[in-house]
DNA sequence: TTGCGTGCAAAGGTTTTGCATGGCA
DNA sequence: TGCCATGCAAAACCTTTGCACGCAA
């Protein structure tokens, strides 16, 4: 299938690369986006999927789908850790990853598979501020 | 808010009792049960979530809900490995997921909620068979 | 008999698809 | 010019909700 370079399609992928890391909903994406119809929003992000420059995942709380941006990273190679309180993903480091498959190989017979496992937590940064707001939730 | 010890619940319970560490759709227990509609269905499952007997987990792939019994017991304290082949879900040791929080902890400043984490791959059962499979997958 | 539970149908919200038009190469 | 991409609208899909009837206690 050949690909054009469409405006849409340009526009999506910059966005994309300035904001790695971070995740966003289809509608958070037409909000950042100027000049794209959310039909070809979905269908540009779903081949981005497709060619592994984009990861799809389930919000825990709604139904809608997460987009997140991450390159041509070996993302295959380790776990990634999700935050619960800001939404963002951090990845792990192989050599931890690799440890912790070994001690789940041997301890309970179960070969994970690092790329499809997400772990989810709290990062650094909102465990400093919780403190602070654990009257909030 | 009273309860009726309806036919419907009944089986509903009864079905997940005798299914106990596996994952369904709503579409699934409809299958599998027989004479209940499909909003009672849903009424009596997130009731049964909100009485903490069942857990509802999102799909991976697809948008739908995915319903499991986990009883009573304390699966606050570990690690749930998911087989991507047969679906089941065991339960890992406490040690063991004690153990790779603290890894985490210390390695990435993380901190994992196990309650919440389910870790992808596959159980010893269906490693065995991997190698007649291999060709169908 | 009381009032919660059921089942049908409709609503609600997100994602996908059909089709005619537009724009890249 | 050829043909993929776009955008509108409709369809598809899953879950929730409204309402009249049924059934447990």
């Amino acid at each position: 299938m050949k690909k054009y370079k469409t405006k849409q399609r340009q526009q999506l992928t910059l966005f994309f690369e300035n904001n790695y890391d971070k995740q966003f909903t289809i509608s958070q994406l037409a909000d950042n986006i100027e000049g794209i119809g959310t039909s070809s929003l979905y269908r540009n992000v779903n081949q981005l999927v497709s060619e592994g420059l984009v990861r799809r995942f389930q919000s825990e709380e709604s139904r809608k789908f997460l987009y997140q941006y991450i390159g041509n990273s070996d993302c295959d190679q380790h776990f990634h850790l999700k935050c619960n309180k800001c939404g963002r993903i951090e990845h792990m480091d192989n050599n931890f990853s690799d440890l912790f498959i070994k001690i789940v190989k041997s301890g309970n017979n179960f070969d994970i598979d690092a790329s499809r496992t997400i772990l989810f937590g709290f990062c650094l940064s909102c465990k400093e501020n919780e403190a602070e707001d654990i009257s909030i939730e």
